[in-house]
DNA sequence: CTGCAAAGTGAATGGTGTTCTCGTTTCGGT
DNA sequence: ACCGAAACGAGAACACCATTCACTTTGCAG
């Protein structure tokens, strides 16, 4: 079961997404292409399972790195862990692509608007509590926005209740830093920044002071950052 | 040769990615698989150049909504091809995934890093021009970058000799606001923003406000922005 | 009319997901 | 100790896939 995913893993890794086929991984365990529909009811099905197990690596990752802080600085932390999230999707493109690229093939590839995909909130919510400690203690500076009303997902809204500090200019604030970080790792993870830049890493650590100023509202030393551009 | 490739975005569109296939694309136009194989030496291939197209009609979209922007202003217009890239990328989500998903099907789906892609330099090159039109009118807020140096690819580096406005500062300004842009369109179309937010018009007006001001340095009036958030 | 090159056919090879039937192994209850 | 059931896996089969090769047809230039 788990082994299972372990080799499509591997597959997916060594021979990119094509690679991962049902009778490779039979072939791989010494079994029968068949045998593997004791365990998953389908390949969709097996991969969606990797994906999930992956979504829990990367967010172990960048909570690994948070709590590796020292002091108790959120914007700190918050850095921290897109600079994990960075640095795993680095050394996991295949994977990458696989969580975080198109649609998750865990459905199918219509073109209809698909149904809400949860995978990926185990690791949005690491950096969302980051953010709403920040905001308890003053240090975000949250947009002004009246146009995004009560218009959250329900799962997420159900999420929120009770919780402080996580008034909806919170959660924009949020999803736009979410959104900004997953634009600039995803787009050198996928190969779409090569035709201008050559030193993704130092672009990176640039916008990283950036995000942080998008955060906090204010300059950031850029000596505290503990930027070393030493990944790729 | 182009009606195939037609064909092949079609089936694209109606099925999603693992529908498209030599074998059904020869049915739908009366002929045997291998006779396509007088025009592409591969599927691969094929999708490649399908990919190409998609490509080019991206940009004369996005040009399009440039030049029907009424006045002066190079934020306005900025605004207006980011709004056309949204526009076209939910309108095309299937061919928005081959083209900005993960790795291009051209080569292969390696573990690798692969060699530069070239072809989103033709939507990428259309936002830069403006960025640069904004700063020779000292519009622009360029953000201090002196970690990135002389570290751009070489294709970009030799557009860029010769021409007027686009020094590095510049560039990088480029690049932050091309990837934010990416980041939120492409978590939306993705589908990796569900399990947040609903109406992610509204996420993205408000964050095409924010993207403006990253730009600027400035307030942006949200009467000129023109946002009437009825685009899905 | 002849030659030639482009365009398309049909069969063949080896890979793929999936389903079905069938045998084997394992293990818990009595 | 026995039996039955469930779990596990094998093997054949089906339909689909990309790719290659030898072959025929078409159409046009000389």
């Amino acid at each position: 079961m788990g082994e299972i995913k372990d080799v499509a893993r591997q597959l997916l890794v060594k021979g990119g997404p094509q690679a991962v086929s049902l009778r490779a991984i039979s072939r791989e365990m010494g079994m029968t292409p068949s045998a593997l529909y004791r365990y998953f009811p389908s390949l969709d099905a097996l991969l969606a399972g990797v994906r999930s197990d992956l979504f829990e690596e990367l967010g172990e990752a960048t909570m690994e790195a948070r709590d590796s802080v020292p002091g108790d600085d959120p914007l700190a932390r918050l850095m921290a862990m897109a600079r994990a999230f960075r640095t795993w999707g680095l050394a996991h493109r295949a994977e990458f692509g696989l969580m975080l690229g198109p649609p998750p093939p865990g459905v199918e590839g219509g073109p209809e608007p698909q149904e809400p995909d949860y995978a990926p909130a185990c690791v949005g919510v690491a950096f969302l509590g980051e953010i709403a400690e920040l905001n308890r203690r003053g240090g975000l500076r949250t947009p002004s926005v009246d146009l995004i009303e009560d218009r959250l997902a329900p799962g997420l809204r159900e999420y929120l209740t009770g919780q402080e500090g996580l008034e909806l200019p919170v959660i924009f604030a949020f999803l736009a830093a979410w959104a900004r970080l997953y634009g600039i790792i995803a787009m050198e993870i996928f190969g779409h920044m090569a035709w201008a830049v050559t030193d993704s890493a130092a672009l990176f650590e640039t916008e990283l002071i950036n995000f942080a100023q998008q955060l906090s509202g204010s300059e950031y030393d850029r000596q505290l950052a503990g930027s070393d551009l030493d990944g790729s």
